[in-house]
RNA sequence: GGGUCGGUAGCUCAGGUGGUUAGAGCGUACGCCUGAUAAGCGUAAGGUCGAUGGUUCGAGUCCAUCUCGACCCA
């Protein structure tokens, strides 16, 4: 064994001022949280801002939370949003706001209830067979667990707010509201019943949601039909338009034909014929041209030719008589049929000519709204005609076993009989049917409540137009800031597109439609709707003291009429409404009327993902368009979506998902909340295990950074303080960059641009941080005396930039920061979060002095560089082994050198400038010009406790020390 | 199928109105230090700017087409 030192080398480690800190390099966040947590809790940080802002002049900045669905654990996603949301709270609080966001929930809906029903159907129970007050309690139930556990998932994440009082969409005074909120659109004349194709299971009776179609195979008739032009003297006039469907039951309700513009048609003449063809020999019929040959095939034609093209225009000129005109007394099918343009007619499939009946499909539908076509009434809920129908009157399509029923054949004979059938087959195709019971399901018109959007409102709301169309438009153009800016032609264009608004749903989970219809009247009657202001307030009155479920009590419509209408003369609407209508809701019950909503009822920001643009943000505007007169934000902003590593959708099939509770429990919040930062969510986010990591260690060199000050600034007294004007260059151009990122990090923040703000303190932490400024005041810092000046004017930034990283990041690195805060700022009230973010004297800001340094560092890379081609040839190792001589050509370049310590700024030595002309073998930076270093190695001893090697070295009292660190030994 | 948006080094992002060898940080490799030490410093490698065609003296930047991906519709 050797011996373990030698001891003739004094060692002074002792004596030299270390960093000392408690603050751990390694964070432990998983572990260490929830401890934060706690104290956030205990300390009411969110309340006590609220108290500070009474006292004070802060102004409100209020970001209206949109509502997740209470139904589910939390998803990447929803930590993206929260997190976003999060971080425009703190910062706005921070930079002087008021900062309030009451988070919230959205707990009615088809989810839910389908929950329910699934839970009632595995113990046998059949929904229909329970008491709808009950059945609507256990949804409540159910959305209230879930939102307990959100709650949490939330919290843990650092995400502040009023989480003690969210609000709830189920709250009774919610409720009260939303009822409240839909009567003024049945007072100011935009509620209107109408009419509209949905879903529907004939052996059910109900409508369904997309949610609850499943599709199978399923083996239809199909028909090829012809139709008669009337009117035409040509040679269409004897010709027919053919047209192909899969549902024969829907041809008594047909009520147009659709052709498209785009396709080339052709009149065609049957030649020849096989066996058993309804087709008839020298008979000429209208056929998209791609279509045509096999159209003939399913007909059995063995000739036809083709005698010439059909325009556009031809078509639509032409009007058809029904198949079945003439064929019933009272001339039932005798109206005529046009023919109209439809984009949604395609030459892949039929003949190019679409069978329109409007009250049984969505294009129909459309294409009736469009050309003011009739809706029909002619099949019931069970699925059959109603019974005065001619020919077909109480026949079923679908029966209650969910067999096919004799409608379909019976229309097929009957159009065989007037001579219109040109074709028949049968097709197995995917076809729609119901989840519950597998039974097929048809299209079918229901009776619906639609908000009239281009209807001039009697509300006295002119401002910014008349109707909830023109006002919504002129908010999005005018009134709305959106981010990113995309946002604005988005919402636009749907915004104009759009067709009136459905608020229906034959639903038990959620706010009824609470309107009363006259018995018998028709819905286009005037007084078809009960309009009465008196009614409205009793029942705003009975949902705020036992909410909505009371709408659904035996003898409750008696109770409200009481007195003031024969309630034997109304119907009382018993369905619910959509529940985007609550979400939309929001702002009256929030924003409006609570205390920590906003002053106007209007949201200074609304925060959601970009598919909110058909929803919340949409569903919002419209409301309120309808009862505030504009948009109830003065500010959205949009996000992407989250998508892995690869920008693949993420999905449990392909495992590359990403739960935020895994993230928390192996990283921690922090660094989740540190890769939302880091990502540009205008765009789609990417997230998976490189990128975390990535952030990681990100996050890891920001710590060390803010540990360094921490350690460095132990026992650091008010006493030390020096002034700016009293400091070297070297700390007021740290000031300077102090001056230019205050500014940097508030225009940052008030533009929601994290990422930027992020970046760029990130980069000052490294870039002029770790590698100059610390490792260049490590010797001062280490070595001199407490009193020295150039120390004390370090650990003066020291303190100075502790003060505004921590407060800085805080928005972003919420528990991170108040880790590092608590290390300096420890006791029972400190947080960061209490804290705003500090302000910049204005001298701080010195550009000349920028320039000057910018010019300095660019000779200090020469030299490193210098140093650098030394150290490979292994001459030496630390850069203080080292005193160049710097050749300057610059006269002004070399004052400024002349008049700083360079030697100390390059961290050698030693060091001589000159302006001699440097030497053929100097080394020279190509990008620095008229700059050669000449290298030499430092002459002297190493000094034993700052390690510089001078010529002075053991000339001292304290052996092998030099003067400074001799003087500083006292 | 339609509308909107996006595709720059392994990763996260910069690249006003088209103009010299496309930038930064992280990561990686190599070297140094061993008094920020499961840290710190330095150097280097790494990109046909999704593809193709066009406009232009000149295009990551403008135009067209295509492709991949996302969201919303149908």
């Amino acid at each position: 064994m050797c011996a373990e030192t030698t001891d003739t080398a004094a060692d002074y480690r002792d004596t030299v001022f270390l960093p000392e800190t408690e603050f751990p390099m390694r964070a432990g966040l998983p572990q260490r949280e929830p401890e934060w947590l706690a104290r956030w809790e205990r300390l009411r940080v969110y309340d006590r801002l609220r108290e500070k802002a009474k006292a004070g002049n802060r102004t409100p900045f209020t970001l209206h939370d949109g509502p997740p669905y209470a139904n589910g654990h939390l998803h990447i996603g929803h930590a993206l949003n929260k997190i976003l949301k999060d971080m425009v709270v703190r910062s706005q609080q921070m930079m002087g706001r008021d900062a309030r966001y009451v988070p919230g929930w959205d707990c009615h809906g088809l989810p839910i209830e389908w929950k329910i029903e699934e839970q009632y159907r595995a113990k046998g129970l059949n929904k229909d067979d329970v008491d709808i007050v009950a059945f609507r309690q256990e949804c409540r139930k159910f959305a209230e667990g879930w939102i307990d556990i959100q709650r949490e998932e939330f919290k843990r994440l650092g995400v502040t707010g009023n989480w003690d009082h969210p609000y709830l969409t189920m709250d009774y005074h919610a409720e009260a509201v939303i009822a409240d909120e839909f009567m003024k659109f049945l007072m100011n004349g935009s509620l209107y019943q109408g009419s509209k194709p949905v879903m529907w299971s004939p052996v059910e009776k109900t409508a369904l949601a997309e949610a609850e179609v499943e599709y199978h195979d399923h083996t239809s008739h199909m028909i090829w039909v012809r139709f008669a032009p009337v009117g035409a003297s040509d040679d269409l006039g004897s010709a027919s338009v053919v047209i192909w469907t899969t549902t024969p039951w829907t041809i008594p309700q047909n009520r147009a034909v659709a052709f498209n513009p785009e396709i080339s048609y052709g009149l065609y003449r049957v030649n020849g014929l096989g066996e058993n063809s309804t087709a008839k020999v020298g008979e000429t019929v209208l056929l998209a041209d791609k279509l045509a040959a096999e159209v003939m095939k399913a007909a059995r034609v063995d000739g036809f030719e083709r005698l010439r093209g059909v325009s556009a225009e031809e078509l639509a000129g032409l009007t058809l008589a029904h198949p079945f005109r003439g064929r019933t007394e009272n001339r039932e099918w005798d109206f005529n049929v046009p023919v109209l343009p439809g984009d949604h007619v395609t030459d892949d499939a039929g003949t190019g000519f679409v069978h329109t009946a409007p009250s049984h499909g969505d294009d129909d539908y459309q294409l009736g709204l469009k050309f003011g076509l009739p809706m029909t009434y002619n099949v019931e809920p069970d699925g059959t005609y109603r019974t005065d129908l001619p020919i077909f009157g109480g026949q079923a399509i679908i029966l209650p076993d969910g067999k096919e029923g004799p409608a379909n054949v019976s229309v097929i004979k009957e159009l065989a009989y007037a001579g219109a059938l040109f074709a028949k087959g049968k097709l197995k195709h995917s076809y729609p049917h119901s989840w519950r019971s597998k039974a097929p399901l048809i299209y079918r018109n229901t009776p619906q409540w639609f908000v009239a959007i281009d209807k001039d409102l009697d509300d006295g709301m002119t401002t910014y137009g008349r109707t909830i169309r023109s006002r919504a438009l002129t908010s999005i153009n005018q009134l709305v800031e959106w981010t990113p800016a995309s946002g604005r032609n988005r919402l636009n264009s749907m915004m104009e597109a759009r067709p009136d608004w459905v608020l229906s749903r034959q639903r038990a989970w959620g706010v009824p439609l609470t309107c009363f219809v006259k018995k018998g009247a028709k819905p286009t009657d005037p007084d078809f709707l009960l309009k009465d202001a008196r009614v409205n307030a009793r029942i705003v009155e009975a949902f705020e003291k036992d909410g909505a479920d009371v709408w659904y009590v035996e003898g409750f419509k008696e109770r409200i009429l009481d007195a003031l209408h024969d309630p034997s003369l109304f119907e009382q609407v018993k369905d619910v409404l959509d529940v985007w209508f609550d979400s939309g809701s929001t702002h009256a019950f929030v924003l409006r009327d609570r205390p920590d909503g906003s002053e106007d009822g209007i949201a200074d920001l609304y925060l959601e993902g970009t598919d909110q643009h058909r929803g919340w943000f949409h569903s919002s505007m419209l409301q309120a368009c309808g009862t505030k007169g504009r948009a109830p934000y003065r500010g959205v902003l949009t996000h992407g979506f989250t998508l892995d590593e690869k920008g693949m959708k993420m999905s449990k099939s392909l495992g590359n998902t990403v739960a935020p509770e895994a993230v928390v429990k192996e990283y921690g919040a922090d660094i989740l909340r540190l890769w939302v930062a880091q990502s540009d969510y205008t765009i789609d986010l990417r997230i998976g295990p490189e990128i975390l990591k990535g952030a990681a260690d990100s996050y890891r060199r920001l710590r060390n950074t803010l540990r360094f000050i921490l350690g460095n600034l132990a026992g650091f007294t008010e006493a030390e303080r020096v002034e700016p004007a009293e400091m070297p260059e070297l700390e007021r151009w740290i000031l300077h960059r102090l001056s230019e990122l205050d500014a940097e990090v508030r225009a940052g923040y008030a533009a929601y641009d994290f990422q930027g703000v992020f970046q760029k303190l990130f980069q000052f932490c490294t870039v002029d941080l770790s590698a100059v400024y610390f490792d260049i005041r490590k010797d001062s810092l280490y070595c001199d005396a407490p009193g020295s000046l150039t120390r004390r004017s370090a650990r003066t930034v020291l303190d100075l930039l502790f003060h505004r990283l921590s407060t800085w990041l805080a928005p972003i690195l919420v528990f991170t920061m108040e880790d590092v805060w608590l290390s300096r700022f420890p006791g029972e009230d400190s947080s960061v979060h209490l804290q705003d973010i500090p302000e910049t004297p204005a001298n701080w800001r010195n550009p000349a002095l920028a320039e000057k340094w910018s010019t300095i560092r660019q000779v200090r890379r020469a030299v490193t560089a210098a140093l650098e081609v030394q150290r490979t040839a292994k001459v030496i190792g630390a850069s203080l082994e080292a005193a160049p001589v710097v050749h300057v050509e610059d006269k002004d370049v070399l004052a400024v050198l002349k008049g700083v310590p360079f030697a100390d700024l390059c961290i050698t030595s030693g060091i001589v400038v000159t302006g001699d002309p440097a030497p053929q073998e100097a080394f020279r930076l190509p990008d620095v010009p008229g700059v050669g270093v000449v290298f030499e190695l430092a002459p002297g001893e190493k000094c034993q406790r700052c390690w510089k090697i001078l010529p002075d070295v053991n000339t001292h009292k304290h052996p092998h020390t030099c003067k400074r660190c001799n003087d500083a030994l006292g």
